[in-house]
DNA sequence: GGGGACATTATTGTATGCAGTATACTATAT
DNA sequence: ATATAGTATACTGCATACAATAATGTCCCC
């Protein structure tokens, strides 16, 4: 199976980073599980291309924390664990927090845009993957104006990390989104009244009211 | 030259780890300077090892932003920017921040650890190298008792990105290690009374302060 | 003398091959 | 029947070889 879909554009992109893009989709999509051992061969076989951009592109995999490698035996899926979730949420609150102090005061034009994004979390149905893309977005038009690119970029290496977490373990039902709808509101109600500081904070509790509905559906 | 330097002990090391923190060496230490090319074929002879385990470790120095790579053209070293100073001073505030607010109060042990560390500090001369290391230290050992290991592992990586930046603009002069001193004894007093909140934001100061000194040697 | 096109060289990008090690299987002994 | 040792297989770790592209130098023409 070939991984050249989309026609080539003016962008030069490594075989590298075109396999690292189709193995973290099969992470993220469940193709490859937690705690699944990656073979080279067979996934080079599948991805038609050789091992050598293949052990490119794991190095870099493992950075992310998705795979981890054991001396010898080659790489496995990072499971998902309980630990990690804990660590993870908490962090984003703190950096997202950051990222509203940053930014300030939304412009009217942006206000609406995130009033808009949040009605159409509301109107998601049971489809957690638009949820979890709608929710996302809603946060990437609040945080993504901070000026700092690489809190940014920092933020949404997390995002990927968590949608593991929010895949797994996210109860799509409409009470979650509601939730989220809600707190979404409240931070932005906080903002329209110029009170970045308690936007912030709220921003910061909405990971952890996240972290809190997760945890009680884990198993690990 | 061969990379083996030390005896071999019970952990096995793939070569591709013991590489990249070779080149990572030679990045912090300045043989590889920024901006500078990296020829893989060249650096894979002076370490002794051919171009594969090379390979696999740029691309994790890429994603932790010590180089950049232009496709056909290779690897380059990352150049230091204030910008890039600009944005990663403050989130190392924020982040250690949130270390010593998670930490909470730490026992008689360690604030007599500290303190020890903060006096060791204040004693270095003009060696750089050494002020970097006491003030680290004094850093890993408020902060490394956060019991997430995650925000732990993410401010650790960004301290070695910090160090690029105190290499190239530290002024080795007593004046930015007695304003350091004198930053440490202000959180710890802050402890000692237990306004953990207190010291929290001591922290973000201080990593303000330190970018404040920093800029104005800059020329990029 | 300066600029552009072509040939040459160097370097990256990818594939393949080999050696060492881990894993799985089988046979044998208790 | 179970456990253990031995063997065969599979896979990783690394090196080498080849192909494609970028960089460089040279020559000719203007």
């Amino acid at each position: 199976m070939a991984i050249l879909t989309s026609a080539p554009t003016i962008t030069r992109l490594s075989l590298a980073v075109q396999v690292r893009r189709a193995i973290l989709d099969r992470i993220l999509g469940g193709r490859l599980a937690p705690g699944e051992r990656v073979n080279e061969s067979q996934l080079a076989a599948e991805l038609g291309v050789s091992r050598t951009p293949l052990r490119e592109a794991l190095p870099g995999l493992e950075r992310d924390r998705f795979l981890v490698a054991q001396p010898g035996r080659g790489y496995f899926v990072s499971p998902l664990t309980l630990e990690e979730a804990n660590e993870l949420y908490p962090i984003l609150g703190v950096l997202e927090a950051a990222a509203v102090r940053v930014s300030g005061v939304p412009s009217h034009n942006l206000s609406e845009t995130l009033r808009k994004l949040n009605a159409r979390l509301a109107e998601v149905g049971d489809d957690p993957d638009a949820a979890i893309a709608a929710n996302f977005a809603w946060h990437e038009h609040l945080v993504g104006r901070c000026g700092n690119k690489r809190l940014f970029t920092m933020i949404r290496g997390l995002w990927i990390q968590v949608r593991r977490y929010e895949y797994a373990f996210f109860a799509p039902g409409p009470a979650r989104v509601r939730q989220s709808v809600s707190l979404h509101a409240g931070i932005m109600k906080a903002l329209r009244v110029q009170d970045v500081e308690r936007a912030a904070r709220l921003m910061e509790d909405h990971w952890l009211a996240d972290l809190d509905r997760l945890l009680p559906r884990t198993d690990v």
